[in-house]
Formats: structure tokens, C-alpha cells, sequence
DNA sequence: TCTTATTTTTAGACATAGCTAAATCCTTGA
DNA sequence: TCAAGGATTTAGCTATGTCTAAAAATAAGA
């Protein structure tokens, strides 16, 4: 069994995403910017996860995920996002204030803590800001989304995800209404700028910049 | 406001336990044993903790704990001891089953994160030892209480807590079924070698050692 | 008191994980 | 094609926290 401390965990889950993101292999850079390290650092941490072969490491030309280090970053993300249901659920985290608490909770190594606690939350399929939940076996059962900015106009959908999990994102999505599972309607889409107006529940319209609607995810 | 690293907490916490045991100072040999790290080890961790004023150093003479040390001690105690309530209130674990995962938990810096949980248990005054729980400013409302050996023959009390925290002596008490809360009554002494037996919730008679008796903490 | 035994500290090593500065490799444009 | 510029790696430093082995200080017994 490989055994990751946890600066490699968390290296590897931003590999991870970095890898489902765009297809090709991901460079020094790309990892530094996600981790907000330097480079420097980033070198050596290659290094190691490849000889752990968690990653496939080719010095100047950048890494991919092997199968091994995928299976090992769903773990990672499956405890983050169990502990995000955790906090929001039970504790009444607001879901922009989940994200550093819940890095830090999923360090804390039992198998025994992350079944109970699963079991405890009702095995939830989704966490807070709709992304999947593995399973314990690394399954993952991914909704079919779309960006809300891809809808046709006149056609409904129903809120599922958020691409970007920043506070300042969150809270705007708080301030006019949009929430994981809002049902909605396109009422207007605006060729020029991209901009769409949204019927939120049947109930309150709101316009959104393409900007906006391309982090919303939609399940129609 | 002082800042200790993970290991300082955990070797302020153990120093906060030696110091109420027995009133005297601490040694160097004392820390080694509870922390089961070596003695040299200590020495550079009491430097340290000497240098942040939690506790007063002299070398070779063993150390002191300050105000400083204490109040620093009672917020991590009070971490450990609320993440143990939740584990076996919440998450179901034994109590033999909690001191290490708690101790990991308790490690999570955020102070909303304590705060919410607390408020999420309902301000519990007691973890499933028996020990008490200190508020956000420290402060601790112990209940007198004595070793069950040195109850009189007739007497009656109630379990409040246990000294031996470990796995083989919890898993001992559910055996016989002595539990927090338990009414307990005297039924016989043995001078010779100080061995009681106890009647529990007036229902089983059990027999205990002198070494077991003293182990549990009654108030009456 | 003096020698021995015990306790404690120091010195030096290793592992993790970050940094800066300098060196090296790759790519691209003239 | 080759030199400049950008990306990446190496080297060396810092800090934390552990260890072993050796040195130093204290305590205890004759």
C-alpha cells in the first residue's frame, strides 16, 4: 500500500482536477499556480510522487496521472467532500467557508472515521456545491451537466454544481438566489455580450453575465 | 498570541496532565515516558516551549507550567475532549476507540469550527470519561469526586469518571458493565488486599481489585 | 567526600516541505 | 540555426521534529 503524507495528498487531488480539466498532461506551472507554490517547490514534490508512481514524471515535459494515483486522489477528495457535507449539514457552515476546514479535517487518518462519518450523513452523493461523492471503492456517479450559458432559450434545468468555489462566487450566488437544486428557466439570452436572464423557482428573474452562467452547472 | 506548532500542543497538553497529578515539578524522564518519545527529544521540545513562556525551564532541574501554559493547555483539552463527545455521541465509536482520531481532530485550527461543534453537541460538561470540559475562556466545573476504593462499606455514589483511560481497561468496564452514570453501592471490603464488591444500578454484584476500584472515580 | 549510577543535555544525522538564487533545458522567432 | 526568453530543475538554506551516541550534570551510596 502507497503511503502519501500530506502535502503529497494534497498535490495529488490538484492534480487530480488539473488532469480531469484539460485532457493533455499538466506542467510544473499549472501545478504551482494551483498550489500556490513556487515552482522550486513544485520540482521536488514531482519527483517524489513519481518515484511513489502515483504519477508518470518526465523532467521538463510535465506528468500525467496514473491509474494507482487517481484511485489514491478519490480518496482524498471523497473525505474533503463527506467532511463539506459534514460541516454544512450538520454545523451550519455557510458552503464559502467549508473549503480550508475541511482540507484540513480529511488529513486526519482512520478508514473507520470516514465509513461512520458517511454513514452518519445518510450517504450523500453530492457535496454542498453538488460536486460527487466516491464511493468507497473510488466509483464516482457523475451527473450529465451543462454550463447554464449552453441552454437554449425557453428550455428549464435544474441547478446541480458550481464550477468555481470561491467565496466571493458563492456569496454573489447566495445574494440573488441560485443554490444547488433551484429549478430554472432561460427567459432571455443576449447574442452580443453572452449574458442570459434567469427564472429562478417560477418565482424571482435575475440577468447573469456569461461569466456567471458558465460557472453554473445544469441538469436538464 | 502565542502560536505552538502540533507536536508543542501535544507536549504542553501531556505537561498540563503531569502537572495536576502530582503537584511537583515535572521531569524531563516524566514527558519522555507519556509522550513515548526520547529523553533528548524532550529536552529540545522543553527549550522551545521554555523560550514561548508556556512553561518555566531550568535545565537539569526540570520545568514548571505557567498561566500562559495552562490556559494554552485547557483550549486544546477542551478540543480533544469536545471531538470525543462527538465521535461517541454522534459517530458511535466506543470510548476505548477515540483518543487517537480525537487527538487528530483536535488539531483543526478554527475557532468557529470548536464553537459550532460545541454548540451542535449542546454544550456537553463531560466527555465520555467522565473528565470535564473546559468553556472558551478556560474555565473548568469539576465535580468532587474519589476513588471508588476509598468509599466506606454501605456507601452509595455514582461513576462520574475513570483515571485509566486505556483500551484494555475501558473494554474491562463494559465487560462488567460499569458505565458512566452508574449508581453503585459497597457491598464489601477487603482489608487484606484492599478488594471491594460493588452492587451496580442495584442490580449486578461485581468483584474488583484495589487496582481496578482506584481507577474509577465516583461521586457520592 | 568521592565514585558510580542515573538523568539530562548536546551534537550530529535524517526526513519533510517550503523558500531563493543560480543553472540548465526547451522553444520560438529573427 | 542560434540566441533570447520562458519554463524548469538543482543547489543550498531554513524550520520542524524525531533519532542515536556521546558528553555533562546531578544524585546517591559507601
Amino acid at each position: 500500500m502507497i503511503t502519501l503524507t500530506h502535502a503529497e495528498e494534497n498535490y495529488l487531488k490538484a492534480i487530480y482536477h488539473l488532469s480531469e480539466g484539460g485532457k493533455k498532461g499538466v506542467s510544473t506551472n499549472d501545478v504551482s499556480a494551483e498550489m500556490k507554490t513556487k515552482p522550486a517547490s513544485v520540482s521536488d514534490m514531482l519527483r517524489k510522487l513519481g518515484e511513489k508512481e502515483v504519477i508518470e514524471y518526465r523532467k521538463y515535459y510535465g506528468l500525467h496521472i496514473t491509474e494507482e494515483g487517481k484511485k489514491f486522489a478519490l480518496q482524498t477528495i471523497r473525505k474533503h467532500r463527506l467532511w463539506e457535507v459534514f460541516l454544512v449539514e450538520k454545523l451550519k457552515f455557510s458552503w464559502d467557508e467549508v473549503h480550508e476546514v475541511a482540507d484540513e479535517l480529511s488529513h486526519v487518518k482512520s478508514r473507520v472515521l470516514i465509513q461512520r462519518l458517511e454513514e452518519y450523513l445518510g450517504f450523500p452523493k453530492f457535496d454542498p456545491h453538488g460536486d460527487p461523492i466516491p464511493d468507497e471503492y473510488g466509483d464516482v456517479r457523475a451527473r450529465p451537466r451543462l454550463p447554464l450559458n449552453e441552454l437554449d432559450l425557453g428550455s428549464t434545468g435544474q441547478i446541480v454544481a458550481v464550477k468555481d468555489k470561491s467565496t466571493a462566487f458563492l456569496k454573489y450566488l447566495d445574494k440573488v438566489g441560485a443554490y444547488i437544486g433551484a429549478r430554472i428557466k432561460v427567459m432571455d439570452k443576449t447574442e452580443f455580450d453572452g449574458s442570459v436572464e434567469i427564472l429562478i423557482d417560477n418565482k424571482k428573474s435575475i440577468f447573469m453575465s456569461k461569466d456567471v452562467a458558465g460557472n453554473i452547472l445544469v441538469m436538464q
